[in-house]
DNA sequence: AGATAATCATACAAATGCAGTAGGAATATA
DNA sequence: TATATTCCTACTGCATTTGTATGATTATCT
């Protein structure tokens, strides 16, 4: 049960524009370089970021990817659902109903429920903002 | 990010046997009709538990399977994890230390760790006798 | 002893998803 | 007009998942 390095990568990549959000549009090129992630790979995900409107898309020369938002307002489960499809353990718990025909009598289900309520709950604690803060106080440990 | 059906069919397997400790040993066919499993399939995953000790097999006519110990000793976390390998949500975190060359500077680590403690402390909340319990409050709902 | 009922072992296979690679089209800038 | 960037789509190799299939082994019962 492990999160693709699609959702990583797009976590990573979304990071990189929020650090970025007063300078120039940020390029896949030079992200893919910093992060050691394959460009063309990362241009996929890119592209779903970009179609949900979590990002806009400055084309051209000197053009790039700049967030839509203030970090503070994408969590990051919003990023991670939106490139990974649903985080529900099972996938009974994908739709808003569920339509498992053993539902009534599955004990199991009790703890998928709780399981998918804790995964969302750390998802859905910290914002962009937060990661951008954590970076910075890294970096400061570093420079001293 | 989903739970295989290994993994459930060997919670749900291993339910029926502790519901099952006091009578006869029971046999992977009659489990593989009640839950509608794939009866070869169950083989494979109770050979596992088998090799592991989590469960004792009798061979030959009325043979069968039983628990080596008692459902409380079982959390599911312990099944799953036997079934399904490290449940962590990134490869980093499968190890006692972690390899990663980023991760000195990996700020979305943190998320993940959050995350990995999450879920390990919901799957070993609960043991093998909690959900026998609930599955005998569920029957006796029915019943009546 | 022999038929039978169960587990045990292993090989195979179809389908799916993951993690990219590849090639070029469209667009804006200088 | 050359160039740098995003955009689009197809393809591919690999691993994993979810089983099937076949038969060997072992114990029981008549």
């Amino acid at each position: 049960m492990k999160i693709s390095t699609r959702g990583r990568y797009a976590l990573r990549l979304m990071i990189e524009l929020a650090m970025n959000q007063d300078g120039d549009p940020v390029r896949i090129k030079d992200v893919a370089v910093r992060q050691d992630i394959s460009a063309k790979y990362l241009e996929q995900i890119v592209s779903v970021l970009v179609k949900a409107r979590y990002v806009r898309s400055i084309r051209g020369p000197q053009g790039g990817y700049r967030l839509t938002r203030k970090p503070e307002e994408y969590c990051v489960g919003d990023i991670i659902r939106l490139i990974e499809g649903d985080m529900a353990p099972v996938s009974c718990l994908e739709d808003e109903e569920n339509h498992c025909p053993r539902q009534a009598g599955c004990v199991t289900l009790r703890i998928w429920k709780e399981l998918d309520e804790a995964i969302r709950s750390v998802l859905d604690k910290y914002t962009l903002a937060d990661l951008v803060q954590w970076q910075e106080e890294l970096s400061q440990n570093y420079v001293i």
